[in-house]
DNA sequence: GAGTGGTCTAGACCACTGC
DNA sequence: CAGTGGTCTAGACCACTCG
Protein backbone atom coordinates (compact mmCIF):
# COMPACT_ATOMS: atom_id res chain seq x y z
CA UNK A 1 0.00 0.00 0.00
CA UNK A 2 1.34 3.23 -0.95
CA UNK A 3 1.78 5.59 1.94
CA UNK A 4 -1.33 8.23 2.22
CA UNK A 5 0.79 11.00 3.85
CA UNK A 6 4.52 10.70 3.81
CA UNK A 7 4.38 14.53 5.06
CA UNK A 8 1.78 13.60 7.71
CA UNK A 9 1.15 16.77 9.97
CA UNK A 10 -1.35 16.58 12.87
CA UNK A 11 -3.99 19.19 13.26
CA UNK A 12 -2.76 20.96 15.97
CA UNK A 13 0.51 21.69 14.49
CA UNK A 14 -1.38 23.15 11.43
CA UNK A 15 -3.36 25.40 13.93
CA UNK A 16 0.11 25.88 15.65
CA UNK A 17 1.62 27.52 12.47
CA UNK A 18 -1.60 29.68 11.57
CA UNK A 19 -1.52 30.80 15.06
CA UNK A 20 2.64 31.41 14.62
CA UNK A 21 1.96 33.14 11.18
CA UNK A 22 -0.95 35.49 13.18
CA UNK A 23 2.05 35.91 16.11
CA UNK A 24 4.77 37.11 13.10
CA UNK A 25 2.04 39.31 11.83
CA UNK A 26 1.60 41.05 14.79
CA UNK A 27 -2.53 40.95 15.01
CA UNK A 28 -1.30 40.28 18.94
CA UNK A 29 1.46 42.52 20.21
CA UNK A 30 4.03 40.61 23.16
CA UNK A 31 2.04 41.73 26.21
CA UNK A 32 -1.45 40.89 24.89
CA UNK A 33 -3.65 38.40 25.38
CA UNK A 34 -4.65 36.07 22.39
CA UNK A 35 -8.32 34.88 22.27
CA UNK A 36 -9.43 32.11 24.36
CA UNK A 37 -8.98 28.75 23.69
CA UNK A 38 -12.72 28.20 22.76
CA UNK A 39 -12.85 31.52 20.54
CA UNK A 40 -9.65 29.78 18.76
CA UNK A 41 -11.45 26.10 18.55
CA UNK A 42 -14.02 28.52 16.86
CA UNK A 43 -11.73 30.52 14.19
CA UNK A 44 -9.82 27.32 13.06
CA UNK A 45 -12.33 24.92 13.35
CA UNK A 46 -11.72 22.35 16.05
CA UNK A 47 -12.30 21.20 19.20
CA UNK A 48 -11.04 23.00 22.14
CA UNK A 49 -8.47 20.38 22.70
CA UNK A 50 -6.76 20.88 19.51
CA UNK A 51 -6.30 24.17 19.97
CA UNK A 52 -5.29 23.65 23.57
CA UNK A 53 -2.15 21.46 22.65
CA UNK A 54 -1.35 23.53 20.03
CA UNK A 55 -1.30 26.82 22.48
CA UNK A 56 0.62 23.73 24.99
CA UNK A 57 3.60 23.24 22.48
CA UNK A 58 4.06 27.19 21.92
CA UNK A 59 3.92 27.49 25.94
CA UNK A 60 6.39 25.06 26.12
CA UNK A 61 8.51 27.30 23.98
CA UNK A 62 7.90 30.85 25.76
CA UNK A 63 6.28 32.12 23.08
CA UNK A 64 3.14 32.26 25.63
CA UNK A 65 2.21 32.53 28.88
CA UNK A 66 -0.38 31.06 30.47
CA UNK A 67 -2.38 32.45 33.30
CA UNK A 68 -5.11 29.99 34.58
CA UNK A 69 -8.15 32.32 35.21
CA UNK A 70 -7.23 35.19 33.14
CA UNK A 71 -5.85 34.25 29.94
CA UNK A 72 -2.94 33.37 27.16
CA UNK A 73 -0.43 35.77 26.55
CA UNK A 74 2.19 37.09 24.03
CA UNK A 75 5.33 36.26 25.52
CA UNK A 76 7.50 39.72 26.17
CA UNK A 77 10.97 40.97 27.27
CA UNK A 78 9.19 42.91 29.01
CA UNK A 79 8.28 40.89 31.62
CA UNK A 80 11.08 40.31 34.17
CA UNK A 81 10.76 37.46 34.49
CA UNK A 82 12.13 36.56 30.93
CA UNK A 83 15.37 38.59 31.85
CA UNK A 84 17.46 35.93 32.96
CA UNK A 85 16.58 33.64 29.77
CA UNK A 86 19.47 35.30 27.88
CA UNK A 87 21.57 36.43 29.97
CA UNK A 88 22.90 33.65 32.16
CA UNK A 89 25.70 35.37 33.75
CA UNK A 90 25.00 35.16 38.02
CA UNK A 91 27.67 36.38 41.15
CA UNK A 92 29.59 33.97 42.51
CA UNK A 93 28.43 35.27 46.18
CA UNK A 94 24.62 35.03 45.30
CA UNK A 95 23.17 38.56 45.83
CA UNK A 96 21.50 38.81 42.19
CA UNK A 97 20.42 41.89 41.19
CA UNK A 98 19.61 43.64 37.55
CA UNK A 99 22.47 45.03 35.88
CA UNK A 100 22.78 48.25 34.29
CA UNK A 101 23.33 48.93 30.70
CA UNK A 102 25.89 51.46 29.85
CA UNK A 103 25.94 51.98 25.72
CA UNK A 104 29.16 52.98 24.63
CA UNK A 105 28.79 53.80 20.72
CA UNK A 106 26.25 53.13 18.32
CA UNK A 107 27.56 53.60 14.76
CA UNK A 108 26.61 52.43 10.78
CA UNK A 109 28.55 50.34 8.62
CA UNK A 110 28.36 48.04 5.66
CA UNK A 111 27.88 44.32 6.22
CA UNK A 112 31.66 42.47 6.14
CA UNK A 113 31.46 38.59 5.28
CA UNK A 114 30.87 37.16 8.77
CA UNK A 115 28.05 39.99 9.85
CA UNK A 116 26.31 39.02 6.34
CA UNK A 117 26.89 35.47 6.81
CA UNK A 118 25.24 34.90 10.57
CA UNK A 119 22.55 37.86 9.87
CA UNK A 120 21.80 36.47 6.44
CA UNK A 121 21.82 39.29 4.48
CA UNK A 122 24.07 41.07 1.85
CA UNK A 123 27.49 41.65 1.87
CA UNK A 124 27.63 45.80 1.84
CA UNK A 125 24.37 46.23 3.24
CA UNK A 126 23.80 48.17 6.14
CA UNK A 127 24.24 47.35 9.49
CA UNK A 128 24.47 49.01 13.14
CA UNK A 129 27.07 48.35 15.44
CA UNK A 130 26.39 49.24 19.08
CA UNK A 131 28.82 48.86 21.96
CA UNK A 132 27.95 48.69 25.82
CA UNK A 133 29.08 47.55 28.73
CA UNK A 134 26.92 46.35 31.46
CA UNK A 135 27.20 46.51 34.93
CA UNK A 136 26.45 44.86 38.20
CA UNK A 137 26.14 46.81 41.26
CA UNK A 138 28.25 49.29 40.01
CA UNK A 139 31.33 47.43 38.41
CA UNK A 140 31.26 46.17 35.00
CA UNK A 141 31.33 42.61 34.17
CA UNK A 142 30.24 42.19 30.57
CA UNK A 143 31.27 44.59 27.35
CA UNK A 144 29.10 43.57 24.22
CA UNK A 145 29.86 44.54 20.56
CA UNK A 146 26.15 44.24 19.06
CA UNK A 147 25.67 43.67 15.45
CA UNK A 148 22.01 44.47 13.75
CA UNK A 149 20.54 44.67 10.58
CA UNK A 150 20.00 48.29 9.81
CA UNK A 151 16.93 48.06 7.66
CA UNK A 152 15.09 46.84 10.64
CA UNK A 153 16.68 48.77 13.46
CA UNK A 154 16.33 52.61 11.19
CA UNK A 155 16.44 54.88 14.04
CA UNK A 156 18.60 52.89 16.90
CA UNK A 157 20.78 55.83 17.76
CA UNK A 158 22.71 56.07 20.96
CA UNK A 159 20.18 58.52 22.42
CA UNK A 160 17.62 55.65 22.08
CA UNK A 161 19.34 53.40 23.82
CA UNK A 162 20.53 55.33 26.65
CA UNK A 163 17.03 57.12 27.35
CA UNK A 164 14.94 53.58 27.02
CA UNK A 165 14.63 51.97 30.71
CA UNK A 166 14.35 48.30 30.40
CA UNK A 167 16.27 45.64 28.32
CA UNK A 168 17.86 46.01 25.33
CA UNK A 169 15.48 43.03 24.05
CA UNK A 170 12.66 45.30 25.35
CA UNK A 171 13.49 48.23 23.68
CA UNK A 172 14.20 46.08 20.31
CA UNK A 173 10.27 44.40 21.01
CA UNK A 174 8.40 47.82 21.69
CA UNK A 175 10.58 50.61 19.34
CA UNK A 176 11.12 47.89 16.72
CA UNK A 177 8.20 45.61 16.66
CA UNK A 178 11.37 42.83 16.18
CA UNK A 179 10.50 40.35 19.16
CA UNK A 180 13.69 37.61 20.07
CA UNK A 181 12.93 33.93 20.38
CA UNK A 182 15.52 32.22 20.39
CA UNK A 183 19.72 32.23 20.64
CA UNK A 184 22.36 29.96 19.95
CA UNK A 185 25.49 30.66 21.63
CA UNK A 186 29.50 29.79 21.19
CA UNK A 187 31.38 30.06 24.35
CA UNK A 188 34.96 30.84 24.24
CA UNK A 189 38.18 31.34 27.05
CA UNK A 190 39.89 34.43 25.37
CA UNK A 191 42.55 36.61 26.84
CA UNK A 192 41.56 40.36 26.92
CA UNK A 193 42.94 42.48 24.28
CA UNK A 194 43.53 46.46 25.72
CA UNK A 195 40.18 48.42 25.16
CA UNK A 196 38.55 45.13 26.91
CA UNK A 197 40.55 44.90 29.69
CA UNK A 198 40.09 49.00 30.24
CA UNK A 199 36.50 48.87 30.04
CA UNK A 200 36.34 45.53 32.41
CA UNK A 201 39.09 47.29 34.74
CA UNK A 202 41.02 43.79 34.88
CA UNK A 203 44.64 43.21 32.99
CA UNK A 204 45.62 42.90 29.53
CA UNK A 205 45.98 39.22 29.07
CA UNK A 206 43.65 37.82 31.89
CA UNK A 207 41.64 35.26 31.20
CA UNK A 208 37.52 36.46 29.70
CA UNK A 209 34.67 34.46 28.53
CA UNK A 210 33.93 35.14 24.91
CA UNK A 211 30.22 35.03 24.69
CA UNK A 212 29.07 34.78 20.65
CA UNK A 213 25.47 34.97 19.81
CA UNK A 214 23.14 34.81 17.39
CA UNK A 215 19.66 35.89 18.34
CA UNK A 216 16.61 34.77 16.00
CA UNK A 217 12.99 36.11 15.49
CA UNK A 218 9.68 34.59 14.36
CA UNK A 219 10.43 31.72 11.45
CA UNK A 220 14.34 31.56 12.48
CA UNK A 221 15.37 35.08 10.98
CA UNK A 222 18.87 35.99 12.61
CA UNK A 223 17.99 39.74 13.38
CA UNK A 224 20.97 40.16 15.86
CA UNK A 225 24.86 39.01 16.31
CA UNK A 226 26.91 39.81 19.18
CA UNK A 227 29.91 39.19 21.23
CA UNK A 228 29.86 39.66 25.00
CA UNK A 229 33.48 39.72 26.79
CA UNK A 230 32.16 38.51 30.20
CA UNK A 231 34.75 39.16 33.52
CA UNK A 232 34.38 36.17 35.28
CA UNK A 233 36.24 36.77 38.30
CA UNK A 234 32.96 37.37 40.57
CA UNK A 235 31.02 35.72 38.64
CA UNK A 236 29.87 32.98 36.36
CA UNK A 237 27.94 32.12 33.16
CA UNK A 238 25.06 29.60 34.76
CA UNK A 239 23.54 26.77 32.03
CA UNK A 240 21.46 23.80 33.13
CA UNK A 241 21.54 20.27 31.20
CA UNK A 242 19.03 17.90 30.98
CA UNK B 1 -15.75 29.64 51.75
CA UNK B 2 -12.03 27.90 53.23
CA UNK B 3 -9.82 26.48 50.37
CA UNK B 4 -10.23 22.58 50.27
CA UNK B 5 -6.83 21.97 48.44
CA UNK B 6 -4.16 24.73 49.31
CA UNK B 7 -1.88 21.92 48.13
CA UNK B 8 -3.90 20.89 45.01
CA UNK B 9 -1.93 18.20 42.72
CA UNK B 10 -3.45 16.98 40.05
CA UNK B 11 -3.66 12.76 39.21
CA UNK B 12 -1.06 13.04 36.18
CA UNK B 13 1.00 14.10 38.60
CA UNK B 14 0.46 11.66 41.40
CA UNK B 15 0.57 9.24 38.50
CA UNK B 16 3.79 11.00 37.66
CA UNK B 17 5.40 10.28 40.80
CA UNK B 18 4.44 6.97 41.24
CA UNK B 19 6.13 6.13 38.05
CA UNK B 20 9.68 8.14 39.32
CA UNK B 21 9.42 5.85 42.30
CA UNK B 22 9.57 2.90 40.21
CA UNK B 23 12.35 4.33 37.93
CA UNK B 24 14.38 5.48 41.23
CA UNK B 25 13.65 1.75 42.18
CA UNK B 26 15.29 0.52 39.25
CA UNK B 27 11.72 -1.65 38.32
CA UNK B 28 12.64 -0.90 34.95
CA UNK B 29 16.32 -0.45 33.89
CA UNK B 30 18.21 2.26 31.34
CA UNK B 31 16.86 1.24 28.03
CA UNK B 32 14.05 -0.83 29.21
CA UNK B 33 10.31 -0.62 28.32
CA UNK B 34 8.03 0.42 31.16
CA UNK B 35 4.63 -0.58 30.56
CA UNK B 36 2.13 0.63 28.05
CA UNK B 37 -0.24 2.95 28.75
CA UNK B 38 -2.66 1.02 28.82
CA UNK B 39 -1.17 -0.99 31.49
CA UNK B 40 -0.13 1.67 33.67
CA UNK B 41 -3.71 3.59 34.05
CA UNK B 42 -5.17 -0.19 34.71
CA UNK B 43 -2.41 -0.46 37.15
CA UNK B 44 -3.06 2.93 38.36
CA UNK B 45 -6.85 3.12 38.08
CA UNK B 46 -7.03 6.04 35.96
CA UNK B 47 -7.71 6.94 32.62
CA UNK B 48 -5.43 6.21 29.66
CA UNK B 49 -4.86 9.88 28.90
CA UNK B 50 -4.08 10.87 32.47
CA UNK B 51 -1.15 8.04 32.51
CA UNK B 52 -0.31 9.93 29.18
CA UNK B 53 -0.26 13.28 30.66
CA UNK B 54 2.07 11.38 32.93
CA UNK B 55 4.36 9.92 30.98
CA UNK B 56 4.49 12.76 28.20
CA UNK B 57 5.78 14.90 31.30
CA UNK B 58 8.55 12.89 31.88
CA UNK B 59 9.78 12.42 28.21
CA UNK B 60 9.76 16.28 28.05
CA UNK B 61 12.13 15.97 31.16
CA UNK B 62 14.34 13.09 29.33
CA UNK B 63 13.15 10.45 31.62
CA UNK B 64 11.48 8.77 29.47
CA UNK B 65 11.66 8.03 25.58
CA UNK B 66 8.62 7.33 23.79
CA UNK B 67 8.90 5.43 20.43
CA UNK B 68 5.93 5.43 18.50
CA UNK B 69 4.80 1.91 17.60
CA UNK B 70 7.05 0.17 19.98
CA UNK B 71 6.65 1.21 23.44
CA UNK B 72 7.97 3.77 26.13
CA UNK B 73 10.95 3.38 27.67
CA UNK B 74 13.97 4.32 30.22
CA UNK B 75 15.98 7.05 29.02
CA UNK B 76 19.62 5.56 29.20
CA UNK B 77 22.90 6.80 28.43
CA UNK B 78 23.84 4.32 26.41
CA UNK B 79 21.86 5.69 23.86
CA UNK B 80 24.14 7.57 21.34
CA UNK B 81 21.77 10.14 20.97
CA UNK B 82 22.26 10.95 24.38
CA UNK B 83 25.43 11.62 24.42
CA UNK B 84 26.20 15.45 23.46
CA UNK B 85 23.14 16.40 26.29
CA UNK B 86 25.93 16.60 28.71
CA UNK B 87 28.70 17.57 26.77
CA UNK B 88 28.31 21.09 24.64
CA UNK B 89 31.60 21.15 23.51
CA UNK B 90 32.03 21.17 19.14
CA UNK B 91 34.59 21.77 17.14
CA UNK B 92 34.93 24.94 15.25
CA UNK B 93 34.91 23.95 11.48
CA UNK B 94 31.98 21.59 12.55
CA UNK B 95 33.60 17.85 11.73
CA UNK B 96 31.54 16.07 15.00
CA UNK B 97 33.13 12.89 16.11
CA UNK B 98 32.54 10.98 19.04
CA UNK B 99 35.65 11.84 21.46
CA UNK B 100 37.90 9.48 23.42
CA UNK B 101 37.74 9.35 26.73
CA UNK B 102 41.74 8.68 27.96
CA UNK B 103 41.47 8.07 32.41
CA UNK B 104 44.56 9.14 33.67
CA UNK B 105 44.40 8.29 37.52
CA UNK B 106 41.18 7.53 39.84
CA UNK B 107 42.21 7.72 43.77
CA UNK B 108 40.40 8.12 47.13
CA UNK B 109 40.28 10.47 49.11
CA UNK B 110 38.19 12.21 52.25
CA UNK B 111 35.66 14.72 51.57
CA UNK B 112 36.78 18.22 52.45
CA UNK B 113 34.43 21.00 52.50
CA UNK B 114 33.57 21.64 49.41
CA UNK B 115 32.80 17.96 48.29
CA UNK B 116 31.28 17.70 51.41
CA UNK B 117 28.72 20.80 50.59
CA UNK B 118 28.36 19.90 46.83
CA UNK B 119 27.91 16.05 46.97
CA UNK B 120 26.07 16.38 50.56
CA UNK B 121 27.96 14.02 52.43
CA UNK B 122 29.93 13.94 55.67
CA UNK B 123 33.05 16.38 55.61
CA UNK B 124 35.19 13.35 55.46
CA UNK B 125 33.56 10.98 54.15
CA UNK B 126 35.03 8.74 51.33
CA UNK B 127 35.38 10.25 47.87
CA UNK B 128 36.94 9.15 44.64
CA UNK B 129 38.53 11.23 42.41
CA UNK B 130 39.31 10.54 38.87
CA UNK B 131 41.17 12.61 36.29
CA UNK B 132 40.91 11.93 32.37
CA UNK B 133 41.25 13.64 29.85
CA UNK B 134 39.02 14.09 26.39
CA UNK B 135 40.26 14.04 23.19
CA UNK B 136 39.19 14.59 19.90
CA UNK B 137 40.78 13.18 16.55
CA UNK B 138 43.38 12.35 19.13
CA UNK B 139 43.84 16.15 20.12
CA UNK B 140 43.47 16.54 23.74
CA UNK B 141 40.98 19.13 24.10
CA UNK B 142 39.41 18.46 27.86
CA UNK B 143 41.19 17.79 30.84
CA UNK B 144 38.42 16.49 33.76
CA UNK B 145 38.59 16.15 37.48
CA UNK B 146 35.44 13.92 39.04
CA UNK B 147 34.66 13.81 42.63
CA UNK B 148 32.38 10.90 43.20
CA UNK B 149 30.64 9.17 46.55
CA UNK B 150 32.94 6.69 47.54
CA UNK B 151 29.63 4.97 49.04
CA UNK B 152 27.74 4.49 45.49
CA UNK B 153 31.14 4.08 43.52
CA UNK B 154 32.68 1.17 45.55
CA UNK B 155 34.75 -0.90 42.72
CA UNK B 156 35.64 2.27 40.63
CA UNK B 157 39.48 1.80 39.59
CA UNK B 158 41.27 2.97 37.23
CA UNK B 159 41.35 -0.39 34.84
CA UNK B 160 37.71 -0.50 34.99
CA UNK B 161 37.57 2.65 33.19
CA UNK B 162 40.18 2.03 30.49
CA UNK B 163 37.95 -0.84 30.19
CA UNK B 164 34.88 0.26 29.20
CA UNK B 165 33.74 1.26 26.35
CA UNK B 166 31.04 3.86 26.19
CA UNK B 167 30.56 7.15 27.89
CA UNK B 168 31.57 7.78 31.78
CA UNK B 169 27.47 7.92 32.66
CA UNK B 170 27.35 4.83 30.44
CA UNK B 171 29.30 3.16 32.78
CA UNK B 172 28.08 4.87 36.44
CA UNK B 173 24.77 3.72 34.80
CA UNK B 174 25.43 0.35 33.56
CA UNK B 175 27.78 -0.76 36.72
CA UNK B 176 26.79 1.37 39.56
CA UNK B 177 22.66 1.44 38.83
CA UNK B 178 23.43 5.12 38.97
CA UNK B 179 21.22 7.32 36.44
CA UNK B 180 22.63 10.85 35.82
CA UNK B 181 19.59 12.72 34.64
CA UNK B 182 20.26 16.66 35.29
CA UNK B 183 23.22 18.88 35.64
CA UNK B 184 24.20 22.52 36.52
CA UNK B 185 27.30 24.34 35.20
CA UNK B 186 29.05 26.94 36.28
CA UNK B 187 31.39 28.43 33.73
CA UNK B 188 34.30 30.46 34.13
CA UNK B 189 37.44 31.67 32.03
CA UNK B 190 40.82 30.98 33.81
CA UNK B 191 44.30 30.79 32.68
CA UNK B 192 45.86 27.22 32.58
CA UNK B 193 48.07 25.76 35.14
CA UNK B 194 51.26 23.86 34.27
CA UNK B 195 49.60 20.77 34.39
CA UNK B 196 46.85 21.26 32.65
CA UNK B 197 48.43 23.36 29.88
CA UNK B 198 51.32 20.13 29.28
CA UNK B 199 47.92 17.86 29.15
CA UNK B 200 46.13 19.97 27.00
CA UNK B 201 49.59 21.14 24.89
CA UNK B 202 48.69 24.57 24.84
CA UNK B 203 51.25 27.75 26.49
CA UNK B 204 50.94 27.64 30.46
CA UNK B 205 48.72 30.52 31.31
CA UNK B 206 46.21 30.56 28.22
CA UNK B 207 43.00 31.02 28.20
CA UNK B 208 41.01 27.84 29.33
CA UNK B 209 36.87 27.32 30.08
CA UNK B 210 36.82 25.81 33.71
CA UNK B 211 33.67 23.97 33.70
CA UNK B 212 31.99 22.94 37.48
CA UNK B 213 29.42 20.69 37.21
CA UNK B 214 27.06 19.00 39.53
CA UNK B 215 25.31 16.72 38.23
CA UNK B 216 21.74 14.87 39.86
CA UNK B 217 20.32 11.67 39.74
CA UNK B 218 16.71 10.62 41.12
CA UNK B 219 15.38 13.09 43.90
CA UNK B 220 17.40 15.55 43.37
CA UNK B 221 20.31 13.83 44.42
CA UNK B 222 23.97 15.39 44.01
CA UNK B 223 26.05 12.08 42.57
CA UNK B 224 28.69 13.69 40.81
CA UNK B 225 31.01 17.17 40.96
CA UNK B 226 33.92 17.82 38.20
CA UNK B 227 35.49 20.34 37.09
CA UNK B 228 36.52 20.78 33.54
CA UNK B 229 39.04 22.63 31.81
CA UNK B 230 38.55 23.15 27.56
CA UNK B 231 40.72 24.18 25.09
CA UNK B 232 38.74 26.39 22.97
CA UNK B 233 41.37 26.95 20.30
CA UNK B 234 39.49 24.43 18.30
CA UNK B 235 36.63 24.20 19.95
CA UNK B 236 33.32 25.89 21.39
CA UNK B 237 31.02 25.48 24.03
CA UNK B 238 27.28 25.24 22.23
CA UNK B 239 24.54 26.57 23.99
CA UNK B 240 21.05 27.28 23.21
CA UNK B 241 18.67 29.85 24.72
CA UNK B 242 15.04 29.88 24.41
C1' DG C 1 -21.18 34.69 38.70
C1' DA C 2 -19.03 34.71 34.28
C1' DG C 3 -14.93 33.74 31.93
C1' DT C 4 -10.48 31.78 31.70
C1' DG C 5 -7.24 27.96 31.72
C1' DG C 6 -6.53 23.03 33.95
C1' DT C 7 -7.94 18.24 34.69
C1' DC C 8 -10.13 13.91 33.72
C1' DT C 9 -12.69 10.73 31.19
C1' DA C 10 -14.25 7.58 27.34
C1' DG C 11 -14.18 6.38 22.89
C1' DA C 12 -12.96 6.47 17.99
C1' DC C 13 -9.65 6.41 14.75
C1' DC C 14 -4.72 7.03 12.70
C1' DA C 15 0.39 5.97 12.22
C1' DC C 16 4.05 3.02 13.09
C1' DT C 17 6.39 -1.43 14.38
C1' DG C 18 7.13 -6.18 14.21
C1' DC C 19 5.62 -10.84 13.90
C1' DC D 1 -2.59 -8.82 12.14
C1' DA D 2 -2.09 -7.28 17.02
C1' DG D 3 0.05 -4.00 19.89
C1' DT D 4 2.05 0.34 20.63
C1' DG D 5 2.01 5.37 20.85
C1' DG D 6 -0.37 9.66 18.52
C1' DT D 7 -4.44 12.41 17.35
C1' DC D 8 -9.01 14.21 17.78
C1' DT D 9 -13.33 14.81 19.77
C1' DA D 10 -17.08 16.00 23.23
C1' DG D 11 -18.39 16.77 27.59
C1' DA D 12 -18.10 17.26 32.61
C1' DC D 13 -16.10 19.31 36.24
C1' DC D 14 -12.30 21.93 38.95
C1' DA D 15 -9.18 25.99 40.09
C1' DC D 16 -8.25 30.66 39.55
C1' DT D 17 -9.26 35.73 38.55
C1' DC D 18 -11.93 39.65 38.49
C1' DG D 19 -15.73 42.62 38.68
Amino acid sequence: MAQESPTFSPLYRQIKSLILQALASGEWRPGEAIPSEAELAVRFNVSQGTARKAIDEMAAENLLVRKQGKGTFVASHNDPRAFFRFLRIVPIDGTLAFPQSVPLECWRAKAGLEASRTLQIAVGAPIIIVRRVLKFSGKPVVVDEIYLPGEIFQGLTLEVLQEYQGSIYSLFETRFGVRMIRAEEHIRAVAADRTSAELLKVAEGSPLLSVERTTYTYGDKPVEWRRGLYSTAEHYYHNELS
